[in-house]
DNA sequence: TAACAGTTTGTTATAATATAACATATGCAA
DNA sequence: TTGCATATGTTATATTATAACAAACTGTTA
């Protein structure tokens, strides 16, 4: 068993934002939304992400420079992500499916070289935006 | 048969650097290479890479803002991409494994949704580095 | 040819994203 | 109670990317 990790201040008012958010969450937009918490600088935040990505509590979506909580439970270090992302209205959602994951953590190219870690990024149109 | 597309002179510019470069280049490295040829803004630069990757002529590395030349002849669309990175010397190379983009490709998720596009980054150590 | 639409270019300015550097404070173990 | 690692606060700056507008070029077609 793995003991629960504890946050420090500033890494759980930023974790409760994206935790709460609908939407992927930029980084300036949590800062504005802090400032009222007296977090001022974008230092602040990012530290914050930082460590929380390194914990497996949320995980960043490349094409956007835009954070989401992670959904699956436990999941302690982020090296087998992959998302899909609406092209219409934004929606991301973290696919969760074992035969795709196990498919592409035990994927090695010709040249033999083994992967520690992968991100995927699905695009395409949700079913409310078909 | 699909026309080879003509590029104007700042597009041919451009991919001719992201060509001949060995490692993914960033936008503002491209741009301080070609300031003897006349380019002078970052414009400049981002249009070029818009239509460069908008007609499959390169890719973006979206976990390193950067840019390569797409290494499958004849990729007139970007839709499926999927790339191996070194995490020490940050080679990076494009794969082109037929199974795997057919398995991507084809890829539905338990809601049904269905993709037009993807993305895959693969993170390690290359032959070198291991 | 002249007028036109579409695209590309050039240019200045600014927005958005992210890190450097340094001083201080806090938690906690030896 | 000292020492060390981690976290915080703060100012400044680097890096990445887009907005907005005017001018030039290209290929139609009236």
């Amino acid at each position: 068993m793995v003991e629960a990790q504890l946050l420090s201040k500033n890494q759980q008012i930023v974790l409760d934002i994206i935790e709460n958010a609908k939407a992927p969450l930029k980084a300036y937009s949590i800062l504005f939304n802090v400032q009222k918490k007296g977090i001022n600088a974008p230092q602040q935040i990012y530290r914050a992400l930082d460590k929380l990505i390194e914990i497996g509590k949320i995980h960043k979506i490349e094409s956007k420079n835009a954070f989401v909580a992670c959904k699956n439970a436990n999941c302690e270090v982020s090296k087998a992500t992959a998302f899909s992302i609406c092209e219409r209205c934004e929606k991301v959602e973290e696919l969760n499916d074992l035969k795709l994951s196990k498919y592409l953590s035990s994927y090695s190219d010709k040249t033999g070289m083994k992967y520690k870690k992968y991100n995927l990024e699905f695009f395409g149109l949700c079913k409310k935006c078909k």
